[in-house]
DNA sequence: CAACTTGTGCTAATCTTTTAGCATGTTCTC
DNA sequence: GAGAACATGCTAAAAGATTAGCACAAGTTG
């Protein structure tokens, strides 16, 4: 490893476990898909648990994964991330980009939602 | 390289020139937090045209490298991998995680660019 | 013009990652 | 209780990534 990169296999997996939460071997497994062998999986979370990077806790006779940093501060780090390497740290391409792909995914609530929360930050609310 | 997975290096360099456009060896370097050799810069470069996903044009002299996807296509899929990695496919995660951590960075006037956007996106205009 | 800078092509060593194998233990089923 | 299913610990080879070196060319400058 070097600075705080991921290798791919390290970073498929650490995304895996932040999408489904405690996961076991044969969950992450099932998740990718091209996964390597079962051993190969438990190997790489094996590594990334001596890393601090995921941990994990005994569940009866198996092990249980899950990220080690919360999904929020990891998620906020990957938006911020996103949003300065393609709109120049501008939120509203982020959303133009996904409305333009996925117009027939959303529905008017949840625009409704997300435009209760873009008044509620204008004003200064907390949302 | 295996699948569509890029290795450490290349992800931060693509990423890199996503985020700069055409870029020489040096811009890359030198926007690299802790850069390698500018041989090893080149090299990792090289291989990202070998890959198809990194082109190179000169310019005089020298090369400058750019990403082969489109920045919009790239960005696509990047909005979408988040969005389903952290917020269960729902885009009012990302932009309640960025208003919530950023909440001073942004102004008025983008918010109400925001506002418009999901307001004609619920009419189903394009914006 | 000599020295310096900045670029290239090519090469190769080193380090990291990725993969899978084997031995073994536990539980469940028949 | 024999066998299958599923888990672990440990090990090690193979593949891949990362790095840097050297030789050389062209432009710049003092």
């Amino acid at each position: 490893m070097l600075g705080t990169g991921l290798s791919r296999r390290e970073r498929e997996m650490l995304d895996i476990l932040h999408r489904l939460g405690k996961s076991s071997v044969q969950d992450v497994c099932d998740a990718m898909e091209t996964a390597p062998s079962y051993s190969s999986v438990r190997s790489t979370l094996g590594i990334l648990v001596e890393k601090g990077i995921a941990k994990s806790e005994e569940d009866g006779k198996r092990y249980l994964y899950f990220a080690a940093e919360s999904s929020q501060d990891a998620a906020k780090s990957a938006v911020n991330k996103l949003v300065n390497t393609f709109f120049g740290g501008r939120l509203e391409g982020v959303v133009r980009t996904f409305l333009s792909d996925q117009e027939t995914k959303i529905t008017d609530e949840e625009l409704d939602q997300l435009a209760k929360l873009i008044a509620a930050s204008k004003t200064g609310e907390k949302a």
